[in-house]
DNA sequence: CCTATATATTTTATACTTAAAGCATTCCGA
DNA sequence: TCGGAATGCTTTAAGTATAAAATATATAGG
């Protein structure tokens, strides 16, 4: 059984989610769970797009999008910009150049550093799935108004202040 | 290096997320990358801190947590309520058994099903975590005010639910 | 009763992810 | 210039997650 006939299933059973029935659960909570739910939702679904319409991942598509905004990074900075870690770039990196979809871009100086960017063909992959990534995305948002998505923005934005600063300690440099 | 110290140096550099500078991108992919990152961020805090504290992880957390407010469960509906994979099910209800934190419930008529419940260590565990997941939870939403909040879980339901029908077809039962 | 089908779980293979330890290179201060 | 600290990456071990196939049990129809 795949996780949208889970997903399926659960609607059909009249079941909740693990936010469900929490009712009793702090403000604060709820709020984490809505949230994790929400993109648990979101990254099943594309996940399983991505899987079916290109055998790849949100994982390797994440690392094409960082190459085709920025056009040249170190593996280090791959790693700031998707915020995991630095062991997993070096994986994903040499799955992607077996692949064919990055390749080297050889020495700036810096003999430590490991810069790559897309290969002709990871350009042109990567495209198509920009454009199939953004119809997938808007469908999934079809609901909601432009005055919802704008205020939710706004809201994700201030969450996000509030959580890099619990995160990062207290400096408000 | 840590990924909270990950998070302290991209903030340092003044370098964004790869939401950061995506201002071409549409509005519906703004808003899957912000809410994407606001969930990252979560879980990396809350699962270093319940690895520090509690030397456990967040899908162990909520493994629990599902037992907690249902009593006693099947694999099958633990895999539905967490929307996860029923054999991910599987290694977690072993790992966690292993460290004797859940135990079985045995027979229900079904030999095939495998119900599970919390051990009387794992329901004392689970209420330590528990309590210190709410605070931590709650430090990491503090800048949002009370009324920032219902505007947030509002919307939030209004997205889970243009996920959900997206996610599963159009059969609005 | 028997058989086909559905259900519940486990197994297998693979990928993603992390923390921590280790290696190589660069940088910086004495 | 020399030596230690910082930086960039890789490796390792373990946990998390999935899809698909396999196994075991239950259920329903004939």
């Amino acid at each position: 059984m795949t996780l949208d006939e889970r997903t399926r299933m659960l609607q059909a059973q009249g079941l909740q989610d693990k936010l469900g029935d929490a009712p009793h659960a702090k403000a604060a909570v709820r709020l984490e769970l809505r949230l994790l739910t929400c993109t648990h939702l979101i990254e099943q679904r594309l996940g399983a797009l991505f899987r079916e319409t290109f055998e790849t991942t949100l994982a390797r598509f994440d690392f094409l999008a960082a190459l085709d905004r920025k056009g040249e990074l170190s593996l280090g900075e791959v790693s700031r910009l998707l915020m995991v870690s630095n062991g997993n770039v070096t994986g994903l990196a040499n799955r992607l150049r077996q692949d064919r979809l990055i390749e080297d871009a050889p020495g700036r100086g810096d003999r430590r550093a490991q810069y790559v960017r897309l290969s002709t063909n990871g350009a042109r992959q990567f495209k198509k799935m920009a454009t199939a990534h953004e119809g997938w995305v808007e469908a999934m948002f079809a609901e909601l108004s432009e005055e919802d998505r704008e205020d939710l923005m706004r809201l994700l934005d201030r969450a996000k202040h509030s959580l890099r600063r619990e995160t990062n300690g207290e400096d408000r440099s």
